[in-house]
DNA sequence: TACTAGTGCAACCAAATGGTTGCAGATCAC
DNA sequence: GTGATCTGCAACCATTTGGTTGCACTAGTA
């Protein structure tokens, strides 16, 4: 049961076809999901912008692998590169980093009205107790 | 060249062994990368606590799909459910969100500060630019 | 010029992910 | 009791992801 009209739309199934509006949370979010990643834009925050080989020589991986992760993170906008002779240069443009706090900074105030709804309506329920 | 000293560490290859203390950050990124995970919480969160089988008659996915986006946004620490009788109730935890919002803070205040750090030494740079 | 260092691209692989279906086990209502 | 619902597994499948290797190309440098 429950698929309710499923069979109904002849989608394509892909499911790489996101939600269109939210695919820049996807992106942001999944960029920020791997360790690397994120030891990838500390590093470039604290040390300065720095090129994939640079990089890969502080970590365990090769080039191409740490040449990905950048290019996710420059994907998700995080990141930005320009070029200077026959190095690429990467460094981090956090200006991204505002939407995933919008959207958990919203998520979080929706919690808090509910909660204080929760509150206003039954004064004995401590309404979320952990 | 780059890849230092991979050939030399016998590691088990296996991508998913996490780097410990950062790993409730990779699941909890992870877990919000996905729009129907986002939407699940924003649906659990307006409308308040729910099951798999009522969450599932609102998507076009079916109960079984619902179910796992429930247990990795609880694996993340952002749900958590209780039965009653024979069924079985969601319900947010927003916690864990402060962890998000954290590093993220940290992280921005990485950037603030190094963007200080360089209008204090070259004053005729504008840092940033976008 | 020839050599070296850095980047770009493509093929390939294993594991994780997102999804499905089918079925067994509880629990409620009659 | 019987039947209808709801949950819980498990198997399976296709795509994505994270990683590798190999090689071609470009840009500095001796």
């Amino acid at each position: 049961m429950s698929r309710t009209s499923s069979k109904a739309t002849p989608q394509p199934k892909s499911r790489a076809t996101g939600k269109a509006d939210g695919g820049a949370l996807d992106t942001l979010f999944g960029a920020l999901s791997d360790p690397t990643r994120r030891l990838l834009v500390e590093r470039l925050l604290t040390k300065g912008p720095a090129t994939a080989t640079v990089l890969a020589e502080t970590t365990p991986l090769t080039r191409q692998a740490i040449l990905k992760h950048l290019q996710v993170l420059e994907a998700a906008g995080l990141l930005a590169h320009e070029r200077s002779g026959r190095e690429v240069r990467y460094r981090v443009t956090p200006q991204p980093l505002a939407s995933a706090v919008g959207w958990i900074l919203d998520t979080a105030g929706q919690w808090d009205s509910r909660i204080d709804r929760l509150r206003r309506l039954s004064n004995s329920e401590p309404a979320t107790k952990r």
